[in-house]
DNA sequence: CTGAAAGCGCTTACAG
DNA sequence: CTGAAAGCGCTTACAG
């Protein structure tokens, strides 16, 4: 197959200036609503860009102008082998871009998207071919939180995510702050090692219970995937939940309410998330000093595998929810 | 807030070149890996280009080059109010634009975003943007497909999505004509207009019983968040789903298998889908001539509201599913 | 109000 | 192997 070079687009402002039978200078004004052309000008350009269909190019404008309009999001995915509701779970990726875009359609920008495996060798140079083609990036990670909820468990463990994520280290170090401030025991370290994904969680519950270790009375996992796996072996070995272990998770996927019995987790405003991210990024790139750091508030969803007892409502779980347009 | 112009960026070639002490041409072939350069000279603007932590303006590059390797995407986005579940509905589209972005990458391609509103006015001028943006556009809309499944059902109704959408029109002439040739009847129009969401399907159920229509024996539905909201209704309405009206989807998605009872529907390899669509555009890009329609091969998911008997199986529908990393 | 011209940061024949 | 220079398609002071 033909190397794609100099696939060059067919027309140019001269196309459409010498059409219009007017300099370059004032298609580019017209089209920029710049000046105040006579309005015969102004006709005759605008109909020529009609004639011909004309679509400045964005490469050259971007040159020109040392503004691209196009934000760079990198985003980091899994590349393993998954359970299938696992799938849903990089929805909160996508929520979070949506949110992005939204935002950064309201300043005329587009969202240039790239994301990089976790196991990727040239992160460096996908980022950097990125951050040559946008006019700033902002790149993915998972996000931390504290939380409220007390049944009284003596003994806590922190079925953690990848021991490389940033937000994975904060969650830790705030659970066991936490639980040691309640006066518990707190369980973690390199044998409670998950990466985030369901069969990491149910890996790690697996290998503790082959090695005969006693579980904690519950398990606070470091996502909602992890706690699916955790679930999953914990009944699979004839535990109950949350009977023997409590367990809760982070995200709160739409799967997380059906499962058996429904997670008590955390939901984050991801596409708010996103928004922010983007004008903050914004505010950067126009020049204005902003606070960079911007935490958001998080929602606690009480469900029962924390040990809460079934919510009476619930119901068919078809709320109907407005969704910001904004 | 400032205006983001001229946020320029600091370094160029030029600044390379001088700091290795040869012509930026050189700089140039180097970064490309072009011709052969003495490994001195090699070296020297390797090592400049690390000291400075150059990266190169992909605007030049694509101006100079007439290839900017970005694929811009557009797709439609509902902006209504929605079921709770219904978010999980957009996933389908994040799938297969993972899909593009996967193909993308491999030729070094990045994938540029857009959605525009169903109801948004400039689709043009946003279009006309992504397409200054990109060297190709790919653009979003549902798809079309045949089933096989048949319950002997005398009477068949489809539940329709939005009136605009080339293949909702595509699916209705399908859905008829199948319908016909089994010797059943087919019931669709104007009173079956739905809109993809799942309180269009709810609505349209709703305002066929309020006019005291009597329904037909089974329900084709254009996807599955119309046919949610349709069992939502039914069930409301004291109608027992598959016993006095069986309900069909379309899409799969995630939620599909949780409803009550579990959907019957159609999935479609979406994230293939997506890296298709872009392996034609490149083809096109490189200027080789393609045929242009591509069909995939669809799945018939059968579950319960269509009428089957339970599946044994399913137990915790937790089945691994290996992920093509590809 | 409008046009000629310079310049944005690269790539690439063309000489040497 | 390497450098000087033209050109990619726009935008925008600067004159007129």
């Amino acid at each position: 197959m033909a190397e794609p070079k100099r696939a060059r687009a067919t027309l140019t402002i001269y196309d459409v200036a010498s059409r219009a039978g007017v300099s370059i200078a004032s298609v580019s004004r017209v089209l920029n609503g710049l000046g105040t052309p006579r309005v015969e000008t102004r006709e005759r350009v605008m109909q020529a860009v009609r004639e011909l269909s004309f679509v400045r190019d964005g490469a050259a404008r971007a040159l020109s102008n040392g503004l691209k309009e196009v934000v760079g999001v990198v985003v980091r995915r899994g590349n393993e082998t998954l359970f299938e509701d696992e799938y849903e779970s990089f929805l909160y990726i996508d929520v979070i871009n949506r949110g992005i875009e939204v935002e950064a359609q309201r300043r005329g920008f587009d969202v240039l998207l790239s994301s990089v495996a976790y196991n990727d060798e040239n992160v460096q140079q996908r980022v950097a071919a990125m951050a040559g083609k946008a006019d700033g990036l902002i790149l993915h990670d998972r996000m931390l939180s504290p939380v409220g909820i007390d049944h009284g468990y003596r003994s806590v463990g922190y079925l953690s995510g990848r021991g490389d994520s940033p937000d994975n280290r904060a969650r830790a170090r705030v659970f066991e702050g936490e639980v040691n401030a309640a006066g518990a025991d707190a369980v973690l370290g390199p044998l409670w090692q998950g990466d985030y994904s369901a069969s990491g969680g149910a890996g790690v519950i697996a290998s503790l219970l082959d090695a005969g270790t006693k579980l904690p009375r519950a398990i606070v996992c470091a996502n909602d995937q992890t706690a699916l796996g955790a679930i999953h072996t914990l009944a699979q070995r004839g535990f109950k939940v949350p009977q023997d272990v409590a367990v809760t998770g982070f995200d709160d996927v739409p799967v997380a309410k059906h499962l058996h019995p429904p997670l008590t987790t955390i939901r984050q405003p991801m596409q708010e998330l996103g928004a922010r991210a983007f004008e903050v990024l914004y505010s950067r790139i126009s020049g204005a000093d902003t606070k960079d750091d911007v935490v958001l508030p998080v929602q606690l969803v009480v469900r029962e595998s924390c040990g809460c007892a079934p919510s009476t409502t619930a119901s068919a779980g078809m709320a109907l929810l407005a969704r910001d347009g904004r």
